[in-house]
DNA sequence: CGGTGTGAAAGTTTTCACAGCG
DNA sequence: CGCTGTGAAAACTTTCACACCG
């Protein structure tokens, strides 16, 4: 495959006319993140069907995702892993930088102001925020710590728009609302609770303990699947469920 | 609402027959955590439609999701929550305890052993795990870590079905391989890597990047969606994304 | 030949709407 | 009356299957 123009996105804007599946752009991160691997590991060019089935999902369906965005393959080749992962961090938005306010430094925010893989996708932890004023003014994994009353302040002067939320539930919803009022559009919720905000608020909602929750149902629940099976295949596909959560 | 018997579950077993699809599970999930939150807060029933908009749920999607399990409410009055929590937690599998193992204890698993928030639903993490000979030995909130060669033995002699992987992610996959060699049924993975294992066990995959990514694409592409829609209603209902991942 | 892109079919999930109940 | 439980309809997502391409 000669040194040939990628075959599409007509122009530079982003097809995003329509409105994607949200399960689609989920897909999406995956699909990103495997190709970076493949891409690291020297792999030139892959299928929709390798690429599926490192995820466990269907060629079909790789290459439907693909298709709400644009046209990024070649017939009888599959796609150039670096072009594709270009094209995908273009729509994900990762091409760009994506500074990040957090707000909570206990020990789940101290562990990610830590935390290395954020850098992979160009998103840095830009400033971090605690209502306790004994932590005001420490600094922690290199990041100063200043004082919730300063949030609008950094949020207005540097143009950030995501935030973290990593306080415990019952200061959740006041800190969030703080940060929407201070211009954040897009917030990640560590705190076990359910925020009420506007719905041009985009939010993502981690909480650990219903992560482990899900499996609890699906382990007990097996025992009544696999009495109502009786004979079956031998083989193990090999799969995993998806990621990128809610 | 005098205190009738609970009219619903017919024996003592789970309607666990046919599948139930993933989704709802993770929205019963919600609906236990706030359900316990208004306990807390002392109401005693509520409706369906109450339950929903606190979610950003329609009435109709709460009533479907539990009918999967059986039927909880009383017409006229809704459901009671405190045999709706008894019954969820039965469902969900978290009126017994889950002892967990964690392998990895870096920055993040570091916080997660100090986590406060899984004894809620009856989740403690029994024993952590590292390879680095440096971290082995050190007791760290209050859990000894162990050498990772003692995960067989410490999983088959305390039952333990559920596990927690926290390590870098190019010794992720051979850790989940160790942990179902030693008997795991259940996974959360941290590691921002997809797995490939059986397909009976169960794998629920967090990627910190991915969560942060899925919000770059919804407000960049929010410009798109704005500039399209034209002129449009001021208020604004309240209500948030859902949770439980994958 | 091997593989993409895409309509059409199949399958799944959500919403609607209403009978029935206390 | 207010609300549940549930079939039926609508909406959405996945899979199929095949024309087309290099």
């Amino acid at each position: 495959m000669p040194d040939q123009r990628p075959p599409t996105l007509p122009t530079g804007e982003l097809p995003s006319d329509a409105s994607v599946p949200k399960v689609v752009v989920s897909r999406l991160s995956l699909y990103l993140r495997e190709l970076q691997r493949l891409e690291a590991a020297g792999q030139g060019t892959i299928s929709s069907g390798q690429l599926g089935t490192l995820l466990g999902f269907s060629d079909a369906q790789v290459r439907k995702d693909l298709g709400f965005f644009g046209q990024f393959g070649y017939p009888g080749v599959g796609y150039r892993c670096d072009e594709l992962i270009r094209a995908m961090r273009d729509i994900l938005g990762t091409n760009q930088p994506w500074p990040v306010v957090m707000v909570g430094v206990g020990n789940l925010g101290q562990a990610l102001l830590g935390y290395r893989g954020f850098g992979r996708q160009n998103f840095s932890i830009y400033a971090a925020f605690d209502a306790d004023p004994a932590k005001v003014g420490q600094t922690i994994q290199g990041i100063l710590i200043r004082p919730l009353d300063d949030l609008p302040d950094v949020v207005k002067s540097s143009g950030i728009r995501l935030g973290m939320i990593v306080v415990p539930a019952q200061h959740a919803q006041s800190v969030a609302e703080r940060m929407v009022a201070a211009g954040i559009e897009g917030i990640v919720n560590f705190a076990p609770v359910t925020l009420s905000l506007p719905p041009q608020v985009q939010i993502v909602a981690v909480d650990l303990a219903i992560e482990l929750e899900q499996l609890s149902f699906a382990v007990t629940s097996k025992l009544a699947k696999a009495a109502a099976e009786s004979a079956q295949t031998p083989a193990q596909p090999l799969v995993q469920d998806g990621a990128a959560s809610a």
